[in-house]
DNA sequence: AAGTTAAATGACAGCGCTGTCAATTTTGTT
DNA sequence: AACAAAATTGACAGCGCTGTCATTTAACTT
């Protein structure tokens, strides 16, 4: 700043640093740091004066300098390797958000799960990126390699995982509650008066399938509905998958009435299945999907699914990582998301 | 460095600084600084000197301190607005690993093109993150108001655009040759014998569109067959388009026995809604798609497409934008891409 | 061989911020 | 009201690197 505007009164566009800031305010750059930076021992009064000045100056922090000067990191990484591009950009997209609210960097990463030596690549770029904290997303947020490096080397992470208990303590972490999502889309069917519901389920690599079978079948016997096994078919979380899980479901002299599938990759794919086969949806067959993500809108009839607000959830991840990594204490380190039923043209009554 | 490692032999994960490498190479660290970054005035021997050392002691610079301290930035962006998320990944993957190779740093800026206050908010975040260059894709790439201000403010660019001369020397930029390829995907269906061939269309803002109709109806006059107008339906690049397109073309009393479709969702949107007119593909109708995305092979049958390697195209240009920031004078600024007909099972002989 | 010019190298300050620790103010206690 | 303890704030050094500019060394010239 302290460049002469000529009377003009508006604001050059200029560098505003973090002594310009403590000027106007009339205090120390330290405190103008420990406002920025959230930190405690900051009266109310001065954090005001403080986010006065820094909202007149429109003052961002220089990170570069933040990083070199501070032994702490404000850089967070997004590790990935989903082919579901879908699911990867409202996670960014939600991380991202939450980063920019409180100030910190993003590296991502994608990489290969099953390559011999990602625990070290993982490493390797914590180290060179300084790296203080990682969001991890299935399946990373499964294998137990991972967060034992992450741990070894005092980096914090959290997960988004399946399932509807706390797991541990040994990170925050999200869980999204399939179970009770499936719970109510099976109960969904039932209401429409479905009793021969068949299941498609996703890769047996992920919890999430093992979740979504689990709330299915109680909710199936909670309404006095004999589980039949040869009507859960094992799948893959694909199109190709959900066009030969249906296939095979409906080559049955007992044709289920009703099909739900682990995601909506595979609804769109039973949906498929079923045209090929002149089943009308949702008039002969109704088909479930899960998840919300585009697949479900981009078929007709548009599928009936659980709506996984995955922006969401990992904007609400992000905040939960940065909050340990600041290393304030919160009473909850765990979330719990449920997917809740989205009712579209797929379904129907029986 | 300056651990001890108590004889062991072994390099302890230390933090290694440009100081230790000017101390084990014999020269100052500003000598060393100048090797790292590639400076002319560096005698070949000294130059040998110095790598030795960063090898030995696996020396990797610091890019906080890089960026705090000079004037240069060391930082790219990649500013995103795509409904489609398979493009974006693979956009992002192809300029983070160019990054990679070139040690620079990838910011993502997911934004809307549409919104009122877009270049200021392009600006602010230019400003903010340091930013040396950007990478462009449609829409960012054909819109003046960008490349002007982005011209105005002196952050360099790369653009990505669709067509087949260079527009202009403002920048280096990539061409895809949709005319070429949109010539192959026609002239391939004129041999398997269909001269009536329907088109589905992009979005009008998308160059894409009319370069891809240029190509389809150059071919029709090449081949001798007469450019039907109302066979060509004004679309958009969604699934939705594609059925309400096809609904169309299949609803004529003489019916193409072809489509061809400005993208893989429009295709698989035609492909449904022929599966819903019991149009059997590619018995009765041929379809063909355009960029090899997943949509292409989420179907039953595969659909026919043009490769385009999304991934190798934003490598490239990553390379060429860090060449401009360098200051690299090379010949070509320029490079073109031409999709690849990629024959799957939608297309058969009339 | 001495003088001139160009090339290569180094010394040092400082980028904008945070950690440390000391100084100050506020709050609580008797 | 006087003192102790706790909460708040500030002064200053220095993070690892690059820009500037002075200095040294090599390469030509005549």
């Amino acid at each position: 700043m302290s460049i002469d505007n000529h009377g003009q009164g508006k604001k050059i566009n200029m560098k505003v640093t973090i002594n310009d800031v403590a000027e106007l305010s009339g205090v120390s750059m330290k405190t103008v740091s420990r406002v920025i930076n959230n930190e405690a021992s900051v009266r109310q009064a001065t954090r005001d004066k403080v986010m006065a000045a820094v909202k007149e100056l429109n003052y961002q922090p220089n990170l570069a300098a933040r990083s070199l000067a501070g032994t702490k990191s404000y850089t967070i990484a997004y590790i990935y390797d989903n082919p579901n591009a879908y699911y990867v950009i409202d996670m960014q997209n939600g991380i991202l958000s939450e980063c920019k609210k409180q100030n910190f960097e993003l590296v991502i990463h994608p990489c290969n799960s099953k390559a011999d030596d990602i625990i070290e690549e993982i490493t390797s770029m914590i180290k060179h990126s300084r790296v203080a904290g990682v969001v991890l997303t299935p399946p990373f947020s499964e294998m137990p390699s991972v967060t034992e490096r992450l741990t070894d080397i005092g980096v914090k992470f959290v997960r988004i995982i399946s399932g509807h208990k706390v797991p541990d303590e040994i990170s925050p972490c999200i869980m999204v509650n399939d179970f009770d999502a499936a719970v109510e889309i099976t109960q969904h069917l039932i209401d429409l008066g479905h009793k021969d519901i068949g299941f498609i389920s996703g890769g047996k690599e992920h919890k999430s399938t093992f979740e979504r079978i689990e709330g299915y079948k109680s909710t199936l016997v909670k309404n006095n509905i004999t589980v039949q096994e040869d009507l859960i078919i094992d799948g893959e979380y694909s199109f190709e998958s959900g066009v030969s899980g249906a296939d095979k479901l409906l080559q049955r002299q007992n044709r289920p009435t009703a099909i739900f599938s682990c995601n909506d990759e595979i609804a769109a794919g039973a949906l498929f299945a079923s045209r090929l086969q002149h089943v009308a949806i949702p008039k002969e067959l109704s088909i479930v999907g899960f998840e919300n993500s585009p697949f479900s809108r981009q078929t007709w009839p548009k599928i009936t699914t659980a709506d996984q607000p995955n922006q969401t959830i990992a904007q609400n991840a992000t905040a939960l990582l940065i909050n340990e990594i600041r290393g304030q204490k919160t009473d909850e380190i765990c979330e719990q998301f449920t997917p809740k039923l989205l009712v579209r043209d797929s379904t129907a009554k029986h």
